[in-house]
DNA sequence: ACCTGAACACCGTTCAAGT
DNA sequence: ACCTGAACACCGTTCAAGT
């Protein structure tokens, strides 16, 4: 009889996955459609839906799978500052979504909270509260970090005003008048002057003053029992 | 001769901005297609490429039309604390957005910078050099605050953990388990204590906690003369 | 149990044509 | 100058069928 034919791993929800990471990563997040992710996979698109809910999930998914990366919480040294380590696993998440550039905006439009997502705030709320934060303060310190537990801030200013936004797409508004924005090419100015090397803000002194101004509130509020007024 | 029918109203950028920001309101952001906003327009889908140039473009300029909302500086205590004047022009836009849901997830994925957006981001910035800043600090106060200067801040926790999350994808991986977040579920259960009739975290508090924290780190910054390092 | 084929109801956008 | 008709190249997702 023939050899027989290279029998195809099974579809898994992990592949599925780690095609959709491994197409975002190559190509942008524009380029993840159910069709696409399918073709890598050799497969016909109405075979993923026995793995993954559907487009929603997948994009959850593959938030999930970034989040694997994380370095964990374990070998911490255990009498440290709180904001020792809670610094460490978020500058740990930023390392990790560092490597997956769309993961970011990802991020920000989900909704869900998947176990992923909720393991990565238990370990930072666990650190709070074991660092002698009010369940209170704890809550509204991460209301207030937001986003930035994931290792990143916004982007703001992608650019000086007035630069002729990169993207394809032309809009049929007028363009703005960077003399219309005298107090942000001010700001603008001096950032250059300050680092006529970097062709942007320096983004991780940037995440990292925000940071440090927050925790510094936080600390503030615990060292003196701040407590919430309702 | 007949009577002459009834001419219709020219298509204007302003006209197709509106019909999407009304059509936004009434079904929500996902409703928005080309077709759908032209249907609205009783004119078929092309048309609206002579006002507009792209889909992203129709996006940006929702955005701009929201903006238009805010309160203008126009008026204000002209020698109050910067504080006052900044957290004004925040709070108004909180406002303007509070009446447009999807406004905020919008502009969270806008990577071009209307004059609309520059216009509310050089108000703010120059509150913050008339208040005494240097360029520098008024820089990283912008970063700092990031999509906050829009009035919301990102949702962290859109509800307790194991709450089956209302949408209508089912996802395929296993549900999380509650208990395997204690420290969420002691700040949960504290929130609820605290505020039992509310059926989520009391937003405007969060958000006002927030925005004093940082403007409370900017203000220690700029009295005691901080210089960024480098 | 797992994958496929064909189809449905949508998208954004182009181009050449109409008035 | 402004809008239209027809078409192209995509989407996510369903359902009944194949193996």
């Amino acid at each position: 009889m023939p050899p027989t034919p290279a029998r195809r791993e099974p579809l898994t929800r992990a592949r599925v996955l780690a095609a959709a990471v491994a197409l975002a990563d190559a190509e942008g997040i524009e380029a993840v459609s159910m069709r696409r992710v399918a073709e890598r996979l050799d497969v016909v698109p109405m075979a993923l839906y026995k793995h993954i809910g559907d487009k929603e999930d997948l994009l959850d998914g593959m938030v999930d799978a970034v989040i694997a990366d994380f370095r964990t919480a374990e070998g911490m040294p255990q009498n440290a500052d709180w904001r020792t380590g809670f610094v460490a696993l978020v500058l740990g998440a930023r390392a990790a979504l560092g490597m997956h550039p769309w993961a970011r905006r990802v991020i920000e439009t989900r909704t869900r909270r998947t176990s992923a997502v909720l393991g990565h705030m238990e370990a930072l709320t666990r650190i709070l509260l074991d660092g002698g934060l009010s369940p209170d303060l704890a809550h509204h310190a991460m209301h207030a970090l937001g986003n930035r537990i994931w290792g990143f801030s916004p982007e703001l200013f992608d650019d000086d005003p007035g630069h002729a936004a990169g993207a394809r797409a032309e809009s049929t508004a007028p363009a703005p008048d960077p003399a219309a924005y005298p107090s942000i090419l001010a700001i603008a100015a001096d950032a250059r002057a300050r680092r006529p090397d970097a062709t942007s803000c320096d983004e991780d002194f940037e995440f990292g003053f925000a940071l440090d101004l927050i925790l510094d509130g936080i600390e503030r509020a615990r060292s003196t029992g701040w407590t919430s007024p309702c």
